[in-house]
DNA sequence: GCGTTTTTGACAATCATTCTCATTGTCGCG
DNA sequence: CGCGACAATGAGAATGATTGTCAAAAACGC
């Protein structure tokens, strides 16, 4: 039970979605991504879209953003780690990596011995166009 | 348009919420605590509940954490802007303070020229306990 | 006490996400 | 090349936490 007894298939709708995902900007969720592959022509299920960003982001192909509002938010970004920095108005994002915070999570849990450790964060402001 | 007079109102059900949470250790839930007023023999309801815990929280008196899982959790914590360190296994927390962290935050939104910043975070692992 | 204003609470409504399960599409293997 | 096992799909139902509604009850100033 190590790791070759996944055999994932290429189905069309598993590549339009990434497909999808490569040329978007932004978060989007996935309801939103469901329409827009509706609008281009793309029958796809909206289960199906559930399942595939959640297999991509379990992957690490894509990040998961959980904002207060509500919905989940998925986008595909860069590889590595790395967090997110994005405007409470207009919702643009910048990533941006934090050697500096990824150390500090690391010791403190260390300190508190905790082991196998992750985190999650993500920054909000407003940004120069909004805030102008 | 007389704004400051919001007069919050002392009540029953106000206080046992927040003796409740006085009481218990530990993140919980709105429908859990529901349930611990319910034992108690105090009668609140459950849509008064979920109003006080936005309330407390809006007034930076309790935590709210969003965990993968789904249901918001609340807590009654020490003041002042502080993150968590949660075990995966048993939930265990500790609360950690990362005066780093705030800077950092803050110094890189400000290089992108995000004002008004604020974040979130949370770091996940396994405790000395369940790891053991 | 009295009236005004907030608060309460039972229930309905919302809404993203997950589940179900019969059908379909993939892909390994002969 | 074709078969068959089994993952994947998808339409609709189900779930379940949270929020909205609104008439009735409680608090507070006077």
């Amino acid at each position: 039970m190590t790791e070759s007894g996944t055999a994932v298939r290429n189905t069309r709708q598993r590549s339009a979605v990434s497909a999808l995902l490569a040329e978007v900007d932004g978060f989007h969720s996935a309801q939103d991504l469901h329409a827009m592959l509706r609008d281009r022509g793309e029958r796809v299920g909206l289960t199906t879209v559930y399942r595939t960003l959640q297999g991509l982001a379990d992957a690490g192909e894509i990040d998961v953003m959980r904002p207060p509002g509500g919905e989940h938010l998925y986008r595909r970004c860069s590889e590595g780690h790395h967090h997110h920095l994005v405007c409470r108005a207009c919702g643009r994002t910048v990533e941006v990596a934090g050697p500096t915070v990824e150390s500090w999570a690391e010791r403190v849990a260390r300190q508190h011995g905790y082991v196998e450790v992750s985190h999650t964060l993500e920054i909000f402001g407003t940004c120069p166009s909004c805030a102008g």
